[in-house]
RNA sequence: GGAGAGGUGGCCGAGCUGGUUGAAGGCGGCACCCUGCUAAGGUGUUGUAGGGGUAACUCUACCGAGGGUUCGAAUCCCUCCCUCUCCGCCA
């Protein structure tokens, strides 16, 4: 969410930010509704100055035991006025504040111009394609014959687009998993927390996957309550409606959790194998961070995701995102699409992000800069560390060799009993 | 799901027979004083948000959330949410 001050103050580099992101809200109708509950809010406000001066002056005549009855009277019509003032004003609050709630961030400044995802810039590659001697199969071809994956009984259980792993490929996820746990939590200073997989509303809009994206998550009707997308929603909103103490900052999370999606509006695509399905398991990386430190702190965010990669030993590029292709809510983001030989195409399996105070605002988290300053917002950041069946097609189709198996990276092998391939069983 | 108790400021905790209570008291924080150092002690200060004003400043709101009663509500009434205890059910 934008401050609206900053918005009144700012009309011209809003709409600015808005049309470089492709998106639009009526700025110029949010603005007059907000000068109409100015308006109404300073008549008010004076009628409640007066009351309050008319109040006392009754306790103190009350105690010598002659209320005026002709003031009283003149109160109750005052009374009377300022409920309607009230009314007017709360429901131009809300229209104002549900609008406010669809006005996407801003992109940072060093957010490249863009029109569409064409205009992504790729900043950098690690490693190379690997080099097959003879067409490398994909991940769901692969998976079918080590008999890990099972395509078929996974839509038996809950209809097309959910994965099903079988033996080997159950323990490969896992191991994966814990993985990326252990690094996170050993290597590079996250706290690991594990989470409610499902949220409330007041979570979704923390995080801004609400009001726009409603349609793109599952909802539990009898509870009203959300299952969670992405373990961004339970994690940044952790600390939702808090001041945090200022020597506590930054705070790094990671969780597991699995990730549900309706995916509405991509049907037909992405169809096969593990690329785009309803449910997934992730793991995921969370910051809160002083302002002035979140842009180093995306840097750094977006090397721990990469140094997962790189342990593997799978070759992978990382996007910047232009402004055309930046989510609602983040205000600079990097994408790394890891290399899968089979499918034959880079696969997103991380996003990291920045939201700068965007998410904070929404949720109310915020900081003490000094002892006795006043509480400012946060800044939130996450990234995936990784998304996990993208990772575990890229890893089946790269270590794939000729007689069917595939090779385990050797980081994997103590998570998987000291197994070094998998094979037929 | 049933019965009961409760939700107050950064934290703990009074007030809850309606009227200078934004809210006693304590802890914590900050400033100053005292002190050979440390510890202890003393005094003062310390919430958030939204308006108006160039500014000094000023107004308003907020005691889980939302309604109601009243000239006036943290205090009375209703609804909802959450926490705790006991019972039931179940992993």
């Amino acid at each position: 969410m934008l401050e609206l001050k900053f918005i009144r103050n700012n009309p011209e580099i809003v709409a600015r930010g808005i049309s470089a992101k492709n998106a639009d809200a009526d700025i110029g109708a949010l603005l007059a509704l907000d000068e109409k509950r100015r308006d109404l809010l300073v008549m008010s406000e004076k009628l409640k100055a007066e009351r309050n001066r008319a109040n006392q002056e009754i306790a103190k005549a009350k105690k010598g035991g002659k209320p005026d009855q002709a003031l009283i009277e003149r109160m109750k019509e005052i009374s009377s006025r300022i409920k309607a003032l009230d009314t007017e004003v709360a429901e131009l609050e809300e229209d104002i504040h549900k609008m406010l709630l669809t006005v996407p961030n801003l992109p940072h400044e060093s957010v490249p111009p863009g029109a569409s995802e064409k205009d992504n810039q790729e900043i950098k590659r690690w490693g190379e394609p690997k080099e097959f001697a003879y067409e490398p199969r994909p991940h769901w071809e692969i998976g079918e014959q080590l008999g890990i994956l099972d395509g078929k009984r996974a839509s038996k259980l809950a209809g097309s687009g959910f994965a099903l792993f079988n033996g080997v490929g159950a323990l490969l996820e896992r191991a994966l998993i814990n993985w990326m746990l252990d690094v996170h939590v050993t290597k590079q200073g996250y706290t690991e927390v594990s989470t409610p997989f499902i949220a409330t509303r007041d979570c979704m809009v923390g995080t801004g996957q609400l009001p726009k994206m409603e349609e793109d998550m599952y909802l539990v009707e009898t509870d009203d309550l959300f299952l969670i997308p992405t373990a961004e929603v339970p994690v940044t909103n952790l600390h939702r409606e808090e001041i945090l103490d200022s020597s506590r900052l930054p705070l790094y999370y990671t969780a597991y959790t699995p990730c549900f999606r309706r995916e509405a509006g991509s049907y037909g695509k992405d169809t096969r194998g593990l690329i785009r399905i309803h449910q997934f398991d992730k793991v995921e990386m969370v910051k809160f961070v002083k302002p002035e430190t979140s842009c180093d702190e995306l840097e750094s965010l977006l090397a721990d995701a990469e140094a997962l990669l790189q342990m593997l030993d799978l070759h992978y590029r990382v996007l910047e995102l232009c402004t055309a292709d930046l989510s609602f809510a983040s205000s600079k983001c990097y994408d790394i699409e890891v290399w899968a030989p089979g499918a034959n195409s880079y696969l997103e399996v991380s996003s990291c992000s920045n939201f700068e105070d965007f998410q904070a605002r929404r949720a109310g988290i915020r900081y003490r800069p000094e002892q006795g300053a006043k509480p400012e917002y946060v800044h939130t950041l996450n990234g995936s560390g990784l998304a996990l069946p993208r990772t575990v097609a890229a890893l089946l189709e790269t270590c794939q060799n000729p007689d069917g198996s595939v090779t385990i990276p050797e980081v994997l092998r103590p998570y998987m009993h000291g197994m070094e391939k998998i094979g037929k069983s």
